[in-house]
DNA sequence: GCGCATCCATAACCAACGGTTATATCAGCA
DNA sequence: TGCTGATATAACCGTTGGTTATGGATGCGC
């Protein structure tokens, strides 16, 4: 009985929930998608591997004795499929990164980095906001500039904490004003991350410092697309105060929103990932 | 990127033989079939795991990094699903058999095993000659007798060892003869085990005592099946002595065929499985 | 004890996948 | 040059994996 990796990563998610709506949403699948694969990998098993329970899942005694092959597995192929591909390039060092960083961060990094790895070569990778870890999550990176928070499977530094700015259209009645509280834009509709992006997007849409849910009128999935739907009138968008210089244009302004906690930059790897030259990148980061 | 095992099983298996074709057979699926599986594997890992030349496939970089994950991979999971199945019977322990074994041994090797094991129970499981192994190639069973030759991934211990005989239809021009050499057979048209059943059809039909290919007239998977095609005289069969007994009926005959090597009957086992269970009733199996 | 909220399963549908057979292509070799 | 042995492509078809909409069972609050 062979299985897809996809079925197991299912399983453990499943398991790790307790019960299949939260899974599914944590997969981001639907549910009934998640209930299906479930029950079609227990038939082609032969056995169950979890009881269905009126509040959520236990595992069985076979469910309980395949979760951990089931995740040694994953990690085995993980780790393979990330070592096959660095294969490929070796000495290579990529850097994900999910906005243009700037702050002039990245560039002393990469000198310091080849000073002290004069045989490796780093290559930068740009990745929407769809992939909040910048590639960590899926190995096409070896480390990444990301905005916080991130998956617990990752581990990071802080560089850079940063107040919170909210960008309008130029003849937003409240373009005026020098700042403005977060309590006005409560409901004003947002340009919000895909939903793919995670905890990300709840952070960018403040969700932790509003009464209710936020509206949402577009999703985008690069800063540009954020920036233009936002001169087109569609919606607002929270960015870091960092990034205002960077996307500057006509018809948009900028304008700090000061109640909201700020915005956290920050270096990070994979916990499991020491290899010298990821130690020698995060050495060479400097805040 | 997520992969099916079975493609991992693929990919193992192209390695090894180093030719897609060679692989399709032996993993009884078409050569454009698994053609299509390897490029689309490698289209979804983004990198190559062969470099195809004239004469066959050689690994890339790649290809060599990946493939000893992917045998961890592989032999993690059947471990872990064998246990997981072996979780829902606990103290159960599973006898595969290809045919009704007769002959006595199965009978007191149970009641050797239960008086040696107390706790445990012993379940019989009858699988058709399409899988050669008995079900210990897929875990179903935990030990197996089976017709040899076998897979190498299988440890046996040979039994015994009987003559080949051939079942006829009575009304055939050659069952008036006491025993009946082999090279009157070369030409007449056999009922073959199905392909999947591997060298063990080939032994079958003796491929290694004729000069040329033989003619398949039909392809059975169980030991009824068979008979009812040679009553019918849709073709004959090869069968061990100690059977013709088992399968007697009206309108077919057996006799010997003197100048074939004789077939073996082994109990067998997987190689890596030395639970004491197992061990417990190889002892109480005996010849 | 009766709605009600919560969670899982099923139905109906559709795109993508994994297999088949038949055929094209390509390198090496007599 | 044409044959052989290898892989890739084409056309086709049943199955799988996803979606949305809906049904059904089980605790819980009032």
């Amino acid at each position: 009985m062979d299985a897809h990796l996809r079925e197991l990563r299912y399983f453990v998610a499943a398991a790790e929930e307790s019960t299949v709506t939260a899974a599914a949403a944590r997969l981001f699948v639907s549910q009934p998608a998640l209930s299906k694969q479930l029950r079609a990998l227990e038939r082609r098993l032969g056995f169950d591997l979890f009881d269905r329970r009126p509040r959520g899942l236990t595992l069985t005694s076979q469910g309980s004795v395949l979760l951990p092959v089931a995740r040694e597995v994953l990690a085995a192929w993980d780790r393979g499929y990330a070592e096959a591909r660095a294969a490929a390039h070796p000495h290579q060092l990529v850097v994900g990164m999910q906005t243009a960083v700037g702050r002039d961060l990245q560039r002393p990094a990469v000198e310091r980095f080849r000073a002290t790895l004069p045989g490796w070569t780093v290559s930068l990778r740009l990745v929407g906001w769809d992939d909040p870890t910048a590639g960590l999550a899926d190995g096409t990176s070896d480390v990444a500039f990301v905005w916080l928070p991130i998956s617990t499977d990752f581990a990071t530094r802080v560089l850079i904490s940063e107040p919170r700015w909210v960008a309008l259209p130029a003849q937003h009645p409240l373009a005026d004003r020098a700042e403005i509280p977060f309590e006005l834009l409560l409901d004003e509709p947002f340009v919000a991350l895909p939903a793919a992006a995670g905890p990300l997007r709840d952070f960018w849409l403040a969700v932790d410092a509003r009464p209710g849910p936020p509206v949402v009128a577009a999703e985008a999935t690069a800063a540009d697309e954020v920036l233009e739907l936002v001169t087109a009138g569609v919606g607002i968008a929270l960015l870091a105060e960092g990034n205002t210089g960077l996307y500057q244009r006509p018809g948009l302004v900028c304008r700090p929103v000061p109640d909201l906690p700020p915005a956290e930059l920050a270096v990070a790897w994979r916990r499991i990932d020491n290899r010298d030259a990821v130690r020698a990148f995060l050495d060479s980061v400097q805040p």
